[in-house]
DNA sequence: TCCTTTTGATACCTTTGAGGTATGGAGGCT
DNA sequence: AGCCTCCATACCTCAAAGGTATCAAAAGGA
């Protein structure tokens, strides 16, 4: 039995007509006459008794009819169900993203993502760097947002969006007066960083850069959290982040560009062969609309 | 699409294998390979992630899988159920029934097919002959017992039981004696019948019984139930009535078998042209075990 | 690294069966 | 009675399902 075996039933016993049904359906009459009695053959049993001049549907028919228009529709649904969860318009994504990005273009992006697809269910969890990449390669996470270079064959990454670093420092700073400033001139100065566990490559970076400066970086502190900025302020030492912490808006802190304008890339992050259309779907979202600034216009 | 698509993705789906699943078909490989492909293109999105050795599903065909599987029991408990409605093991059967036969077989009949069809709901209704014929045209009876000839092309008969006929009588009566009787020899007795526009065919039988017999019968009571018993006891009458009526044992009185044996015949009635399975079932019973009266072996 | 094994895809052929046309035959209406 | 309607049958054509042989690529082992 196939579907098609179905569909003519279910026509012919609405039409309660084969040459009506036939029309219908597209075909002559003689098939549809054909493959209702091979239908009923492989039943063992009539659908249709044909003894009056007008059909009438047997009661085992009766019964049969109800069930045939329930499998077609359950295919239709399926088909439907199943075209939308490829469209990524079904199904989950859990996205990470380091807390530095909680004050950048993350709410807007979910905002944007939860309006065309609603029916995706969407988690976001704040990790580290190294959390979000140890959780996307367990399938924790479908998604992650990291900063700097990351060469893992098993992770997939794009570059989203690339901002310059800037130099944190006290208000009350004595460099805080000049508009720019080079590495070099701070070589002397205590240095507040992101604890390098939870971000190494970034980490690396900043220890390269000041390497370049020509001197290694005295850190007396290495921040678990986005506090280095209070303790910058409470002039522990001075800071190297990424421009997009000028969000935060602080009178005891100011930032500076500097000479060189090194820069950061953001990635987006997935596992290398993930085929989760949900999955895509956010990626293609984060492509078309990028991760703006809040204060950047679109 | 096809079932025949549906039936080869499950069982790939399930073997995460195509060359085991189509050992598990009975197919090749390669057509197997081929309907996957053809099904993915009519549905516009891959079911299977092929890029890795050991193909996965997608979580679009995980989704389809569901459904898939839905469908192919959908068709399964389909067929089984118009099977056991077309075998007559579905549906319901309305009896009709004379009030004469309540003490016969009736009761082991109805019996024997409630065992054998459980699931058919059966429904019985004491009618005289007249409103049987009514209800069946009608369709609110399906089968009923009726007595005597019938000829209405609207309904189909066939006799299940032949029984002669006995002349009632008081026990006290003067000729209670002889065991045999005539019936020329009752010409000037009062009779109790059945009321005529009750069962007419049975009526008019009688009455053709006794002008044969030279007399018209001197009617003095149209009884219009079974309690025609009682009046005979009564000595309101005696009267004429089928042999099964013996069944019902009354000290007061007796019956006899007349001269010539004439009989009459039980039959069964439906509608002609029903073709409910129900009805069917309910028919091939009683041929099959016949209506006996409770005290005869089988 | 290279070879083997496993497994899915491709190419090409065979055969089944679905659909088409022409026609027969039976029930129902005038 | 005769026609009309409507389903079934006979026969043909062709699309497509299934088969065989083979290739290509990925995983695993020496």
């Amino acid at each position: 039995m196939e579907l098609r075996h179905l569909r003519y039933f279910v026509a012919v016993a609405e039409e309660l007509n084969f040459g009506r049904a036939s029309a219908r359906l597209g075909i002559a009459q003689p098939p549809l006459s054909r493959q209702i009695q091979r239908l009923e053959a492989e039943l063992g049993f009539s659908l249709f008794d044909r003894s009056k001049r007008r059909i009438e549907l047997t009661s085992a028919g009766a019964v049969f009819l109800g069930h045939a228009r329930g499998v077609l529709e359950n295919v239709e649904l399926g088909v439907r169900e199943a075209r939308r969860t490829s469209a990524g318009e079904r199904g989950r994504v859990a996205v990470g993203y380091p807390s530095s990005l909680a004050y950048t273009g993350l709410v807007g992006l979910l905002r944007a993502f939860r309006l065309e697809f609603p029916d995706v269910e969407l988690t976001v969890r704040e990790l580290s760097m190294t959390g979000q990449i140890e959780a996307i390669k367990s399938g924790q996470l479908d998604v992650g947002f990291i900063r700097g270079p990351l060469s893992d064959k098993s992770i997939a990454v794009e570059c989203v969006r690339r901002e310059p670093l800037v130099i944190a420092l006290p208000a009350d700073h004595p460099l805080a007066g000049h508009a720019r400033l080079k590495l070099e001139k701070l070589a002397s100065e205590p240095f507040v960083f992101f604890s390098r566990p939870r971000a190494p490559a970034f980490f690396d970076l900043l220890v390269a850069l000041c390497q370049k400066a020509g001197f290694s970086p005295r850190i007396l502190q290495e921040a678990p959290q986005v506090d280095i900025l209070s303790l910058v302020a409470a002039g522990f030492g001075i800071s190297i982040l990424p421009a997009s912490v000028r969000e935060i808006r602080r009178a005891d802190v100011v930032f500076r560009p500097f000479a060189g304008a090194p820069s950061t890339e953001l990635l987006l992050a997935w596992r290398t062969g993930d085929t989760s259309p949900s999955r895509q779907a956010f990626v293609n979202l984060v492509r078309r609309v990028g991760v703006r600034l809040e204060t950047e216009e679109p």
